[in-house]
RNA sequence: GCCAAAUUAGCUCAGUGGUAGAGCAACCGCCUUGUAAGCGGUAGGUCGUCGGUUCAAGUCCGACAUUUGGCUCCA
C-alpha cells in the first residue's frame, strides 16, 4: 500500500485517478496534468504494470482503478492503448501485471481507429438523417473508412452535404464512445431492428468484420457529454477513440457512394456505401485531396486524349484501344527496346495467330476453367440440310485470351533435347479476353492487349538458376524505363485448389523465394494465393506519387506441361518433363504504357517521347536555319519537328510546353549569327546561344542514355 | 454482371418543355514578333442510339451503347 496523489473529478462519481506513480527506478514523477481537477491524497490498491515507450519498457506501480487513459492518455493525440498486445479503449481499467503502451493517431493502427470512430460517428448521422436506414458493416480503409447501409433510394450528393454536416454536429458536441459488453440475447434484442448487425451476431466466426469477433459482443454507446444520456449505439468490437472530440470536424469528409455486396459476396443483397476519409489534422487531409487531385490530373485516359496517344473508339468496342502515330511511337521505342534486352538475354522470337481452334483450349482446359473470360467462339463451316440435319460438323475458333498453348504448341512441334533447355520463347502476343462490363478501365484493364509474354521450358535443376536471372533481367529492364522503387510478392499454394505434388510445390515455392531474397527487396507473401497449376512471384513497383502498381508477373506452371505431353530427351536418354514459366515483365504493352503515362505525367524522358525536338523560329525568317537543324538531329535518329505555323512564338513555346515535348529550340537573328539554338526546357528553365554541334550532340546523349531531363543542366 | 452518375462542335463545358451557345483547336487573312495564349474572319452539332409522352423534347419517360466511381472479378 502507498500513499497517493490523485485527482478526483469534480462531481463526477469515478474512482479516484492516481497521477503519481512509482517508477521502479525510484522517487516519483507526474504522469501529466490533468488541468483543473481537486487533488486530494488517497489510500488505494496498487497494480503493477508495464509501460512501454519509445525509450523502452519500465514498470510502475499505480491505484486499482487507473484506466488507460490515467496513465497514457494525457496527450491528446493518443487515441488508444495497446494492453496486452492488443488495442484497447483509453477507459479500460488497467489489471494488474498488463503491459500497456500509447497508440498515436500517427500510428497506422491509432489513424484505422479514428477512422472506425469516425465510420460510426457517419452512421449516427444517417441513422439522424434517415431514420429507416439499416446498418450494414463500417471498417477502416486504406486511407479512410466506409460504412454500408440499407436504405432505400440511393444517397445523393447532395445527401453527402447533409451529412457532412451532421457528422460536425456529432463530433463538436463530443460524445463518448462507451464499451458495453452483451449477451447474445441482449444484443439480439438491442438490435431487434438491425436485421444485418443481427446475422453478425449469428455468424460463427464466419464474417471476420469489425463489429464482431473476439471472445465477448460489445456494443458501442454514443453518450451526451451534456446530459449523460445515450444518444446512439452500434454492435462493434472498437477500440474507439474516447469520445467524438478526438475526431477532427475539418480533417474529414464524405467522398463518394458506390454499391457494395453485403459482406462483398455478389449473391447476397446490394447496399448502398459511403466512402469517407478522415486524418489527424487538417493538413493532412488537404495533403490527401492534393495527392487526389495529382493523380487526376496524370490519369493516362486524360492524358491520352490530351497528348492524341490514343483512343477508344465507341465504333470498335469497349477496352479495345487504338493508338494515335504519337502514342503509337512511343509503343514501337518500347517495344524496340525489350525486344534488343530479349534478344540479348538469349530469348528466341517466335508468332503465332489470333484465333484458333477450340479444341486447343479444351487441350489447355482453358475452356474448363477460363471459358467466361473468353469471347463467344465464331462458329465455322457447319452445314445444315432444311430438316435440320447436320450434314458436316462445324467448328468454333476462339480468339486467344492467352498465349501459352500456342507456344506449348512450338515447343512440341519437334523432338527436343535437354541441349536446347532453356528454351525461351518470346513473343509480343496480343489476346482478347471478355472483361465483364463494369471493370473495363482505361488502359489497365483492357480487353484486347498485347503481352511481352515468354514461356521458358527448362529442366528441374535449372529452374533456380533460371528464376534469378530472370529476376535481375526483370528489375534491369524495369529500372531502364525509369521505375527505381520495388517490391515482390510471393503467391503460394491454396491446399484447397491445386495440381501438382507436395514436393514440386514447396521445391518450386522455395527457388522462387531464394531467387526474391536475392534481389535484396522486400518480399511480400501472398498466402494461398497462387493460380492452381503453380506458385508466382509478381514485382510491384511503386510510381512517382507512391502508388504501386503490379507490373511484371513470374508464374511456375506444373500443369500445362503434363496436359500437353512436353517432354524433352535426357543426356541418359530417357523423355523428361520439362518445367514451364510464364513470364510477362511489363505484364501488358497497354498496361506499362499507362503505368509510364502516369509515373512520368506525360513528361516522358526524352527517348521514350513522341516528339523529342521542337523548332520554334523566332520569325518566319529563321524557318530554314532550324529545317537545317532538324535534318542533322533527323540524321542521328531524333524525332524532331519544326513549328512554322502563323503562331507567335510565345504562342509555339505554350503549345510545344502543353505537350511536353523535352527539348525546345528556339533559334532568332542571335542565334543565326552565331551558329547556336536556344534550348527551352520542360520545367522553364533556359540555355541560351548553345553552338549547334553541342546542341545535337546534348540531345543524341540524353536519347542514347536513356536519362530523363527536365531542366536546363546545372 | 450489379448499383449510381454522365454522354451537347475535335477538346473543355453552358443551355429546367418553345428558333442550339461559349472558349480552345481547325481553316482563311492581317501582324514578323526573344521564352506559356497578337488581331479579325470562316466553317463546324440528327444534342450517344432507338422508341415513347407532348401542339412542341437537348430538356420528361423507357430500352440499348459508351464512359466514370464503386461492388464482384482480374487464375
Amino acid at each position: 500500500m502507498i500513499i497517493q496523489r490523485a485527482a478526483v473529478l469534480r462531481g463526477s462519481k469515478a474512482p479516484p485517478r492516481p497521477v503519481r506513480w512509482r517508477a521502479e527506478t525510484g522517487g516519483t514523477r507526474a504522469l501529466g496534468s490533468i488541468g483543473g481537477l481537486r487533488t486530494k491524497e488517497y489510500a488505494v490498491p496498487e497494480l503493477s504494470v508495464t509501460l512501454v515507450t519509445a525509450a523502452g519498457a519500465e514498470q510502475a506501480s499505480v491505484a486499482v482503478g487507473t484506466t488507460a487513459m490515467d496513465l497514457v492518455g494525457g496527450d491528446r493525440s493518443v487515441v488508444v492503448a495497446r494492453i496486452n498486445g492488443e488495442l484497447r479503449d483509453l477507459a479500460t481499467d488497467l489489471a494488474d501485471g498488463d503491459t500497456v503502451e500509447a497508440v498515436s493517431v500517427e500510428s497506422p493502427e491509432g489513424l484505422a481507429v479514428l477512422r472506425h470512430s469516425t465510420a460510426h460517428v457517419l452512421a449516427q448521422a444517417v441513422q439522424d438523417t434517415f431514420p429507416e436506414a439499416k446498418l450494414g458493416i463500417g471498417p477502416p480503409v486504406k486511407d479512410g473508412f466506409y460504412y454500408d447501409f440499407s436504405v432505400e433510394h440511393p444517397f445523393t450528393p447532395e445527401d453527402l452535404k447533409v451529412l457532412e454536416k451532421r457528422m460536425q454536429q456529432i463530433v463538436k458536441s463530443g460524445q463518448r464512445f462507451a464499451r458495453r459488453v452483451v449477451t447474445e440475447s441482449e444484443a439480439r434484442h438491442e438490435l431487434a431492428g438491425e436485421p444485418f448487425k443481427l446475422r453478425l451476431i449469428g455468424s460463427e466466426g464466419g464474417a471476420d468484420v469489425m463489429e464482431v469477433g473476439g471472445s465477448e459482443l460489445t456494443i458501442y454507446d454514443n453518450i451526451q457529454a451534456k446530459d449523460g444520456s445515450t444518444c446512439w449505439g452500434d454492435l462493434c468490437r472498437g477500440p474507439h477513440v474516447p469520445d467524438t472530440r478526438y475526431i477532427v470536424p475539418n480533417a474529414f469528409k464524405l467522398m463518394r457512394t458506390a454499391a457494395a455486396y453485403w459482406l462483398g459476396d455478389q449473391a447476397n443483397e446490394q447496399l448502398q456505401r459511403i466512402y469517407g476519409t478522415a486524418w489527424p489534422d487538417k493538413e493532412q487531409l488537404h495533403a490527401y485531396l492534393t495527392f487526389l487531385e495529382e493523380a487526376e490530373k496524370r490519369d493516362h485516359r486524360k492524358l491520352g486524349a490530351e497528348l492524341d496517344l490514343f483512343s477508344f473508339p465507341d465504333e470498335i468496342g469497349s477496352g479495345l484501344a487504338v493508338f494515335h502515330p504519337k502514342g503509337g511511337v512511343v509503343r514501337r521505342v518500347m517495344e524496340d527496346y525489350s525486344r534488343k534486352r530479349h534478344e540479348e538475354a538469349d530469348y528466341e522470337f517466335v508468332n503465332t495467330p489470333h484465333i484458333t481452334k477450340g479444341a486447343l483450349f479444351e487441350k489447355s482446359g482453358h475452356l474448363d476453367w477460363y471459358a467466361e473470360g473468353m469471347y463467344p467462339p465464331m462458329q465455322l463451316d457447319s452445314d445444315i440440310d432444311e430438316d435440320g440435319h447436320v450434314r458436316r460438323q462445324g467448328v468454333d475458333y476462339y480468339l486467344k485470351p492467352m498465349n501459352c498453348p500456342m507456344h506449348n504448341l512450338v515447343f512440341d512441334a519437334r523432338g527436343r533435347s535437354y541441349r536446347e533447355l532453356p528454351l525461351r520463347l518470346f513473343e509480343f502476343g496480343t489476346v482478347y479476353r471478355y472483361e465483364k462490363s463494369g471493370v473495363v478501365q482505361g488502359m489497365t484493364r483492357a480487353r484486347g492487349f498485347t503481352q511481352d509474354d515468354a514461356h521458358i521450358y527448362c529442366t528441374r535443376e535449372q529452374m533456380a538458376d533460371e528464376l534469378d536471372k530472370l529476376l535481375t533481367f526483370v528489375l534491369d529492364l524495369l529500372r531502364d524505363y525509369g521505375l527505381e522503387d520495388f517490391y515482390l510478392e510471393l503467391s503460394t499454394r491454396d491446399p484447397e485448389k491445386s495440381v501438382g505434388s507436395d514436393e514440386v510445390w514447396v521445391e518450386a515455392t522455395e527457388v522462387l523465394r531464394e531467387a526474391a531474397e536475392k534481389q535484396g527487396l522486400d518480399l511480400v507473401l501472398d498466402e494461398g494465393g497462387a493460380a492452381f497449376y503453380g506458385p508466382k512471384i509478381s514485382v510491384q513497383a511503386k510510381d512517382a506519387i507512391g502508388r504501386t502498381w503490379q507490373m511484371s508477373t513470374i508464374q511456375l506452371d506444373f500443369n500445362l506441361p503434363e496436359r500437353f505431353d512436353l517432354e524433352y530427351q535426357a543426356a541418359d536418354g530417357t523423355r523428361q518433363r520439362p518445367v514451364m514459366i510464364h513470364r510477362a515483365l511489363f505484364g501488358s504493352i497497354e498496361r506499362f504504357f499507362a503505368v509510364l503515362l502516369e509515373h512520368y505525367a506525360g513528361a516522358f524522358p526524352p527517348w521514350l517521347a513522341p516528339v523529342q525536338v521542337i523548332g520554334i523560329p523566332i520569325t518566319d525568317d529563321h524557318n530554314d536555319y532550324l529545317y537545317d537543324v532538324a535534318k542533322r538531329l533527323k540524321a542521328e535518329g531524333i524525332r524532331v519537328e519544326v513549328d512554322t505555323s502563323d503562331d507567335r512564338m510565345q504562342k509555339k513555346i505554350r503549345t510545344a510546353q502543353k505537350s511536353k515535348v523535352p527539348f525546345m529550340l528556339i533559334a532568332g537573328d542571335e542565334d543565326v549569327a552565331n551558329g547556336a539554338v536556344s534550348f527551352r526546357y520542360r520545367d522553364g528553365s533556359q540555355r541560351n546561344g548553345v553552338p549547334v554541334d553541342e546542341a545535337i550532340s546534348d540531345i543524341v546523349s540524353a536519347v542514347r542514355n536513356r536519362i530523363q531531363v527536365e531542366s536546363a543542366p546545372a
